[in-house]
DNA sequence: GTTTTCATGTAACCCGTTACATGATTCA
DNA sequence: TGAATCATGTAACGGGTTACATGAAAAC
């Protein structure tokens, strides 16, 4: 047995913090609130659920507002909703709090990031750290093997690794500007939302 | 059996091409010359050529200055060189030919690109140009889902969404600029080499 | 009343890695 | 001579998708 996928454990976790839910709306959140990520099709989603409740992290109980919930007949299926339980709360919180490796690698750190809201001030920059070099070290590989072999490769070949090495490079000063920001104090932090707009906060924030 | 990769079968025939290579030398290529991409392991990439020499793309052969070579001797283990067939060649070059939506998925369009050397200029404007329209579908859900969530989200989710469309519409802008050059006639095709013109970046460079 | 969408699930497969095993060659 | 690197391979597993099967609720 046991999916234990790490990111989308995490993801579950996080998005059943919030509110208790069912898989398919699950998913979509997957998709938009949880922002850019991948979708992950059903066929992960519930083995997934599945084994999470078997940790004993999710209970499953079956939608208040469906009329099957009360029947008690066997087999007939209800639309099941997943909440979190306090062992579960207390697992995700030991994941938010953890600065290893890991976390800084692409996957991770996306998730990690989108729960940054609920993330201590200083983990966060230990992961933003943690990135930031991690992506240094790719740019030092990417440019000791360019330099190698810069002439024995075709133009197209070459502009591929340039544009390459460049999106790195930005998602660098990316993380720059945000440890930055953390720095200032202004890193938005647990549970304070900040009121997305007119607020102060982030006089750059433009967006709308 | 039957390893069938897409992008690693690509990439093999492709390095192949230029010329013959044995299984270790092929997998450093594939993370230097071949660029930026993921570093395939051995245990992918052994089962792969074997698959390849089945289906007769490549043949195996001695390397030349490996004594074993002429050894009558059973069992003993030599150097193997993987030589590109004309039938390999040939399935290479349909390949090449393939403007499939497959094209311009994420991983097949690095491949893709990095062969453009090798590519007729028709079929480099339609994968480019169909790369772009897959990213501006890809940014319109983005815009779209983000209109719909935008209050529900916390500054860090907007902050990483805000951040990857970014990203994308950069690489709109990339691809936008090498249409242009294409339609230029500035693209820089079969083995015609033209200036490394804009980088430029770093005259210290040496290491060579 | 039929088509969509919502909702849950499973089995088969795919593409890849990790860990391991083996042995040859190079170099200090 | 022993350690590092070159070189080839395989078995077990991991994490995911596809295609399929099922059925209820909503929309037309």
């Amino acid at each position: 047995m046991s999916r234990r996928s790490g990111v989308l454990e995490f993801a579950v976790l996080g998005l059943l913090r919030e509110s208790p839910m069912h898989g398919y709306e699950l998913r979509k959140r997957l998709n938009t609130s949880l922002g850019v990520f991948r979708a992950f099709s059903y066929g992960t989603l519930y083995p997934c659920l599945k084994t999470l409740v078997a940790q004993g992290w999710l209970t499953e109980e079956a939608a208040p507002e469906d009329p099957l919930a009360t029947a008690p007949l066997g087999g007939r299926r209800a639309k099941i909703v997943y909440r979190l339980t306090p062992e579960g709360k207390e697992h995700f919180e030991d994941l938010l709090a953890q600065t290893g490796p890991d976390a800084w690698e692409d996957e991770q750190f996306g998730v990690r990031f989108a729960f940054f809201g609920h993330t201590e001030r200083d983990v966060r920059m230990r992961v933003l750290e943690g990135r930031r070099s991690r992506l240094e070290e790719r740019l030092e590989r990417m440019r000791a093997s360019l330099a190698r072999t810069r002439e024995r490769l075709d133009d197209y070949t070459l502009e591929l690794q340039r544009h390459g090495m460049e999106s790195v490079e930005r998602e660098v000063r990316w993380l720059n500007e945000l440890i930055e920001t953390e720095r200032a104090g202004r890193g938005r932090a647990k549970g304070r939302p900040a009121e997305t707009g007119r607020d102060d906060t982030d006089p750059s924030d433009t967006t709308k």
